[in-house]
DNA sequence: CAAAAGAGTTTGACAAGCCAAACTTGATTG
DNA sequence: CAATCAAGTTTGGCTTGTCAAACTCTTTTG
């Protein structure tokens, strides 16, 4: 029964790992993304290392064993579960849900959870597009090109938000480009580093390639344009 | 924002207070069912008068400041809905729940708990028949009879178990004795200090006073027996 | 390549909760 | 009413997880 903390490291370190060139975390990155201090993730972490859920040497990055691994993605699994949860079936807001998520991730027995996955029809990916594990630890993957590497006149739609930030968010769902959202890239500039999207009826958003990249799409074939009605 | 070890204790000193004659929580009590020791009680108990959450002499027992009644009832409130939300929504077992809430009742926000209050449709009850607290702490009255008061050809409804104890619930969801449940009191054998029932079409259920006492039930009007069918 | 900067580690301290065991108080009762 | 005993309290110790601050590697760079 690993505690409410090693789970909350667990999940860090795979997401650094992931994230990271070196497919590896840092005792600084892990500082910084649970907000404690290095001293404190130094401790932690030969504890894990005890438990045999990370290994690594001293003076270098970590990385999860096999066991840290199905620990993180059971945790995964719980926290995007929740986060369909509460968005679909509770109505709350997008943005606001993973605080929520971070809590509710650490009560939840496998059996709760089990019959919520079966409740929700067992999604595919979280409201943030992120993808949800299965029980095995077996991780959909998602295809999805950052917004900024499109081209002018390619529609798409989104399929997932890299940049888990609560402004960003909320920017994201005032501009209605959620998961599932279809839009036209307008206008390209490279100078100016800006991207211009038509969503919908809404007027025109640009926003710049930086930002663009934390935003995950799928292009959509362009239909030949076969005239299909007349008024 | 209390700990969960102190919305525990709040919760099982509100408790025995409404249980006890004196209207008060012992050391010894609380000790027993936390699971935990006379010392370990008593340290806390200090902290929770430090902070005005009980109050009580030296020596003798505690009661509930109304800051402490008011949080014990928000926990319950916590606790009573993620119950219903299991037993209704995700079909858990009746009889398992309560371990469950237990945890979730700690990690759940006020918004959460609002959400899913209005999502469950306002219940008034748990599923064991204990009274829901609305937001405002404010306990809906139930009336019922400890089955044990009741008089042969009574019929009645279950409207409340009273032993949660896991085996206890076991035992009466096996009887389809849930709350909700009609039954008819066949005989009564005082000097057996036994009961039975009739409920439903199953066999006739025969258990003790002691037991029945633990079940609370509502009378139902013997109605008139006019001929309605002749079949 | 030596020095400074960065990254990682160690140490001592603290808060929350818990336990075991000794101790104190107050209630019961012979 | 004094002895007993249950109930309450205190003390010392332990674990988990955190911080601040000093320390030690490793990497970068002038
Ligand atoms: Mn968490
Ligand atoms: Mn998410
Ligand atoms: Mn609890
Ligand atoms: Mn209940």
């Amino acid at each position: 029964m690993p505690s409410a903390a090693v789970e909350d490291y667990v999940k860090a370190i795979y997401a650094m790992e992931r994230d990271s060139p070196a497919g590896e975390a840092s005792v600084a990155g892990i500082a910084s993304v649970l907000g404690i201090t290095k001293g404190s993730v130094a401790g932690m972490l030969s504890k894990l290392k005890k438990s045999r859920l990370i290994e690594g040497e001293r003076y270098s990055g970590v990385r999860l064993t096999e066991t840290g691994k199905k620990l993180a993605l059971d945790v995964l699994r719980r926290h995007r579960l929740i986060e369909v949860f509460l968005v679909e079936t509770l109505n709350l807001k997008w943005s606001e849900v993973h605080e929520e998520a971070e809590r509710l991730e650490h009560a939840m027995s496998a059996k709760v959870l089990d019959r919520l996955d079966a409740f929700l029809g067992h999604p595919q990916v979280d409201p943030h597009g992120d993808p949800i594990p299965d029980a095995n630890g077996h991780v959909p993957s998602l295809d999805g090109v950052p917004l900024s590497m499109l081209n002018e006149t390619d529609q798409g739609v989104i399929v997932r938000i890299t940049n888990q930030g609560s402004k960003f968010l909320e920017f994201v769902e005032r501009h209605s480009l959620r998961p599932e959202a279809r839009f036209t890239v307008v206008e390209i500039q490279p100078e100016a580093q800006l991207i211009s999207l038509q969503v919908g009826r809404k007027p025109k958003l640009s926003l710049s390639l930086e930002a663009a990249s934390k935003i995950l799409a799928k292009r959509i074939k362009q239909p030949k344009r076969t005239q299909r009605r007349h008024t």
